[in-house]
DNA sequence: TTAAATTCCTGTAAGC
DNA sequence: TGCTTACAGGAATTTA
């Protein structure tokens, strides 16, 4: 499923095909993909707009229009964004089709409908609940370990939990949660907030080379996740611990261990990981 | 404020 | 073979 890296690399190849360009039409196929604002006001309003720039910002897609306006992509777990020429095929389950003024189509496909697509300005969406309030960026320069352990410190959920809260730390999801900790040898179920000093920089380092990874190697495809031309990436083949319960761990051999932490499947090393 | 539980959604796979 | 059921999970929402 997307998460940082995923989205990171639908972000650097969606750019140069983008930016500059001006929206010239919208199909709203499945129109409760859009939770922002009413689905008949987006398909009117979308339209006419330019693309000025693109970013990403934890797992969303936030491409910036002319007025303060931003059109949101949050991939939920199987949302799919790709580049096409209007004649080919559409593929099943495609919600959304953006028109671009060089010819070319944006679509979003999305199996389960758990992404979303929102439209207005960047306060407005935040007012209305529609953006949540994300963490830092954990590759940001200015993201430090001592920021993790201010941001753990006193809380007494595991480790997990709080790395999947993307009000704690923007992007990491489950793929990465889990690799992050096994990176820095620390169980996560551990509460969160007793860690050391120490500890907290081994995972700050974890965390940040782990998403790294997944970057360069184009993100994970463990479950519909594809870039812009349908293409896999190949981070899945590197993974060490995601997915991989029941199996021997790459370290030491032993069976690696299956759990459920704050409702998520969770795999670690009892050996490894302390 | 924090934490835990529930909900949304459908394809896939396991079990009978 | 064909049916039922459990499971996958990001994040909003609800409850405690």
């Amino acid at each position: 499923m997307p998460e940082l890296p995923e989205v990171e690399t639908l972000a650097t190849d969606l750019r140069p095909l983008v930016v500059g360009r001006r929206v010239t039409g919208v199909d709203l196929r499945f129109p409760t993909i859009v939770r922002h604002p009413e689905p008949e006001a987006f398909a009117r309003d979308l339209p006419g707009q330019t693309i000025e720039a693109l970013e990403r910002r934890g797992k969303y897609l936030l491409l910036r229009l002319g007025g303060g306006a931003v059109f949101v992509v949050h991939l939920g777990m199987t949302g799919q964004l790709l580049h096409k020429l209007p004649e080919d095929p559409s593929r099943p389950h495609t919600h959304a089709v953006l028109d671009l003024d060089n010819g070319t189509q944006l679509r979003y496909s999305d199996v389960r409908r758990f992404g979303r697509l929102l439209l207005g300005t960047e306060e407005d969406l935040v007012a209305a609940r529609k953006l949540p309030r994300l963490g830092p960026e954990p590759l940001a320069p200015e993201f430090t370990a001592r920021e993790l352990y201010r941001r753990l410190h006193g809380r007494r959920a595991p480790l997990k939990v709080l790395l999947l809260d993307q009000s704690v730390l923007a992007g990491v999801g489950n793929i990465y949660a889990d690799e992050s900790c096994y990176r820095a040898r620390i169980r996560p179920d551990r509460p969160a907030g007793r860690l050391s000093m120490e500890r907290v920089k081994r995972l700050h380092a974890a965390v940040r080379e782990s998403l790294q990874m997944g970057i360069d190697n184009r993100g994970s495809s463990v479950d519909d996740y594809v870039d812009l031309y349908g293409a896999k990436g190949r981070q899945q083949e590197e993974l060490q611990v995601y997915g991989r319960g029941g199996k021997p761990c790459f370290n030491c051999g032993r069976p690696l261990t299956l759990v459920r932490i704050g409702g998520r499947a969770t795999v670690f090393c009892r050996r490894c990981q302390r």
